[in-house]
DNA sequence: GAGTTGACTAGAATATAGTTCTAGGATGTA
DNA sequence: TACATCCTAGAACTATATTCTAGTCAACTC
């Protein structure tokens, strides 16, 4: 039986080559990423990488979970944190956008082109994830539609106007072209979330502090 | 100098392994298909496939053009047709939707997994295309902000809101998962469209034939 | 209709990149 | 110091994209 205890250096040594493997997946993509170019970025041997992580495969899914985690644990805190139906929506979209402005990174490897298929084990654990994300998410929605104050839809009908422009966006900002400043971005995506979901959009809300004109065109 | 004139069945030959391979990319992904799968499914050598095309990043590329040129004039033609605000937008979603559900394998390949990057030339060639495609949905759009009907917002924020609902949408179709009744989405993200891009929303606009209820929910 | 040309096909050979394997080094414990 | 375990190194192996060489076949010329 094992003696325990890792030597040191063991959990430094797997961070440099996780590390190291994230910057290549998010520069050049999974696929162009070469072991090679790892080994060298990380200044570690195949042995070595081999030793830490099953495969390509396997470490490019360990960075994607650990990646969509924070994510998500973020996204949800930020909904919970509000009980009101539109700074909820507010809320959700400032998280995204501010996650990718400070994790741009990890939004590459994330958002901008999703590597296709992980291992089964890894699949199984996104889905977990997922699942539990969903959930959360539709508890707190489900109920500002029953207080009636967010209209009643289909999810995936929900998931498509709450996640598609906040997604869409960010592919947008990732690939390089131009943009409106992120603050700005935050008000516009939340305004027309609320106008796209809301029973009475008209109703003041939750407009909050610096009163943004609502109606009139021009924000930019 | 060349005889002139190409060998019958050539064009037959070539066709053979451009949908075999699109079938192999949209089913299993471009870097899970090997040059042998294509080879099998088409029937054709390894020098055939290498003569008809430079490489299987070629060959992915000229698939992925093909798939989004007839996509995009689809687009374009099904906005340029309607002159009314409301009508241009349910149009281009509809369009998008209806096409996603008729041409499965190619949705499959261009919208789910976009493939990280294909060669300089066909990275040109795609340019191009998003290029003329925005400039002439940039066109249509602009003329209907100046008229007051709807809202003056950058053109990033315009692409998040116009294409991110029903690009997620899509996803969540192709992946499998419980969709609604495609019709049904369409009249609903078109009319979120509506609400979160037309300067009054409320106004009557064009509701088209069969009047499905505006504000209240339930269109379940 | 025999000869010639060039597009096309076949499949073996090669190169590149992921993975496995074997040997050894380092560290903590007795 | 001896041993056990973890970790590292790098060579060997394997899978897969690509190249190369040797043809085959249709059409055209004389």
């Amino acid at each position: 039986m094992r003696r325990r205890g890792l030597h040191p250096g063991t959990a430094e040594r797997r961070r440099e080559i996780f590390c190291a493997a994230l910057e290549c997946f998010a520069e050049i993509g999974f696929s162009q990423t070469t072991m090679a170019d790892i080994r060298r970025r990380a200044k570690a041997s195949t042995g070595s990488i081999y030793h830490q992580f099953e495969s390509k495969e396997h470490l490019a899914a360990e960075i994607f979970l650990e990646g969509i985690a924070d994510y998500q644990a973020g996204w949800i805190a930020a909904l919970e944190r509000e009980t009101d139906a539109r700074g909820g929506l507010r809320a959700v979209i400032g998280h995204h956008l501010r996650w990718v402005r400070s994790n741009e990174t990890w939004a590459r490897y994330l958002f901008q082109r999703r590597h296709s298929a992980f291992t089964a084990a890894a699949e199984r654990k996104l889905a977990e994830l997922n699942a539990e994300f969903l959930r959360r998410a539709s508890l707190w929605f489900a109920t500002h539609m029953e207080a009636g104050r967010l209209r009643r839809l289909p999810p995936d009908i929900y998931i498509a106007l709450v996640a598609g422009p906040y997604t869409e966006h960010t592919r947008h900002y990732l690939s390089g072209r131009d943009c409106t400043n992120t603050e700005e971005v935050i008000e516009m995506l939340a305004d027309a979330a609320w106008r796209s979901l809301a029973v009475r959009p008209d109703q003041p809300g939750s407009a909050r502090e610096r009163g943004q004109p609502r109606t009139s065109g021009g924000a930019r």
